[in-house]
DNA sequence: TATTGTTATACTCTATAACTATA
DNA sequence: TATAGTTATAGAGTATAACAATA
């Protein structure tokens, strides 16, 4: 194992010849997963009676804001591998909140649009997620807000 | 389904009676998610030799920072369940990276401290960990990391 | 050749519930 | 009663590989 050369942001004083990187808590990693998990878990609880997840709700909502949208259009949004989107889209479908289609113009492709039944169940989850991103904003300012949204669109941009 | 009386931060310019919470890209749940994911896929990425996942690699790390640590304390310390605990204990376990012990002021607690083994993987994991968070952090200031993961603890704390 | 959708497969994380042992 | 560990179970997300149809 080669020593490392660079040791990027020690945010801990370090010892001269000190090799460790630190303390968990300066890793921003940690803080990231610490932060999903408590976001996924008031999720989960705030949208136990709907029974949506993070991720259906925002195959819903991004289904409803592109129209006839292929997968791989919804996988580059959200950022997911083709199978991944295919095992959400084919729980939606199952639950009737989506349909499939033929693509006019690619006979590769296929579109998906919502059900009525789609457009109600994510009308039903825009009440339950602006309550969730109320316990969330509640931590900061409006100006923070915008800041954390823009700091982590660099992370996944 | 009741109308919401209070609509908290909408960074999007809102029509009168407009009852829509705006665009997706001003959730913040939204942005965690997506900063999750990418995070996820590089470091799954850059530990596909040493097989290490980010819970594994930061249990490892808390029970060397905290020897004899019991699973509950470990379990706080990662916002965990007892029962997704124990699943992780027990793949590092099976690796031969932990030894479970009995505490010796409480006949139900057990004692966790890394083997040999796992201190050594713990070595090589913190140096993959740098090169982790070099690509995580590249996109900030110093400043910046440091407000981060300030304000991502006030969603976790 | 490259892209899109599909299927099969496998692993990790997460949580709930019920049980045992100990405090 | 409450806490700690355990086991069984189940669902969701993630990814890889291989295949068919189309561009």
């Amino acid at each position: 194992m080669t020593r490392p050369k660079e040791i990027l942001v020690p945010t801990t004083p370090h010892v001269e010849g000190d090799e460790d990187i630190g303390e968990i808590n300066n890793i921003v990693g940690f803080h990231i997963r610490l932060a999903h998990g408590a976001t996924y878990r008031h999720f989960t609880e705030t949208f136990s009676d709907l029974e949506l997840t993070q991720k259906q709700v925002s195959v819903l909502w991004l289904v409803d804001d592109h129209p006839d949208i292929a997968q791989t259009g919804l996988a580059k949004r959200m950022r997911m591998d083709r199978a991944t989107t295919m095992a959400i889209i084919n729980r939606l479908q199952k639950r009737g909140f989506l349909v499939r289609g033929k693509s006019k113009t690619d006979g590769r492709k296929q579109t998906l649009n919502l059900t009525d039944e789609g457009r109600q169940a994510l009308a039903s989850a825009k009440v339950a997620i602006q309550e969730h991103e109320k316990w969330l904003q509640s931590r900061f300012k409006k100006k923070e807000v915008e800041m954390l949204i823009e700091m982590l669109s660099r992370i996944h941009e």
